[in-house]
DNA sequence: TGGTTAGTGTCAGCATGTTGTCATTTGCAC
DNA sequence: GTGCAAATGACAACATGCTGACACTAACCA
């Protein structure tokens, strides 16, 4: 096996070892089976991969893919997000969200304010240096994303983002 | 906010929030920008719900997520795969591949076999538990993908594993 | 109003994954 | 054959995420 992975970056095939779902010792099923396993196997590793992409391109403002989905989702939310309420727009599970918004807290990224609505449950809001680092995030994040997508046509990103819609609301 | 979700599950949102790529005090960008941050977004809460699935439905196999990846990728893979194959496979770093197979070998599910090919870096196998658990994966499998691929045209499908292909190759 | 149910904060334990490091082995070019 | 770069094994530190548990608060209904 001779490849040519850096040691400790995460070793995303795609060179010559390829995953086909092939039938042995069981009996073959439809082709929309394969299809669809296939697919939920290729979603693995895009997501690692978006991740691996997410860090890289944030590394310089200092920011780890745990936060800036959460500054990403406070800064898309124009009603103000409770810690669970992140959770949810995340998928993740509130405890998870808690530890990364409570870090973000003492490095001054995040503010908790009063929530008129909640009287335990604070509003997570970005800070002066929130908003600022979002900014920044854009500012890296707006041509990655324009240099991905110019050789895609529309109608394309328009079906696979229905589709994992779709797919989402099955699963919720 | 009122929701319905169980107190440690992960919220997976779809409920009433949803998030919307808004433009808010930054300029307005091309359409296929926010469409694809969108589904890269989305792809993040598919790959939490997909994790989220494939755990519910191994657990009564006594499975997690990591390991019927593990699982899935040898038993599809025909030539035998060492540990940093694996990897590359899932797109994951070696080091966490090696600390999941050595504690799938201790309970009795891979076996390490020597490698013709490499003194130190050996092949990863199926026991025979190993290859029960692999078919009774398969029996919850099958129907899952099958009962959730029904009401999706095909053509759908293969677009979406099409682009989802290409965005991996991008990234990689 | 009082009770029940759901949502939230908090702490702890554990599983998973990345990165860094270093020694050792392989493979390849010379 | 030698030497070097890449691959691998091994260990450690750290970030992230889930689950369980328990107390407290909010919301809702009879």
């Amino acid at each position: 096996m001779a490849l040519s992975a850096p040691a400790n970056k995460p070793l995303c095939g795609g060179d010559k070892i390829s995953v086909r779902l092939e039938q042995r010792e069981l009996p073959v099923h439809s082709p929309k089976r394969v299809l669809f396993l296939d697919l939920v196997l290729s979603l693995f590793r895009l997501n690692g991969l978006l991740i691996a992409e997410g860090d890289a391109m944030t590394k310089q403002l200092g920011l780890t893919h745990a936060r800036w989905k959460v500054i990403g989702a406070i800064a898309l939310s124009s009603a103000g997000l409770t810690v669970p309420g992140i959770a949810r727009v995340l998928g993740q599970s509130r405890q998870a969200v808690q530890r990364i918004t409570d870090v973000m807290v003492e490095d001054g990224l995040l503010l908790y304010t009063e929530n008129p609505k909640h009287k335990r449950s604070a509003l997570v809001t970005l800070s002066e240096e929130g908003k600022e680092t979002y900014n920044l995030l854009r500012e890296v994040q707006d041509p990655w994303a324009i240099e991905n997508t110019e050789d895609i046509p529309t109608e394309e990103l328009e079906t696979t983002l229905r589709l994992v819609r779709r797919l989402i609301k099955k699963f919720n």
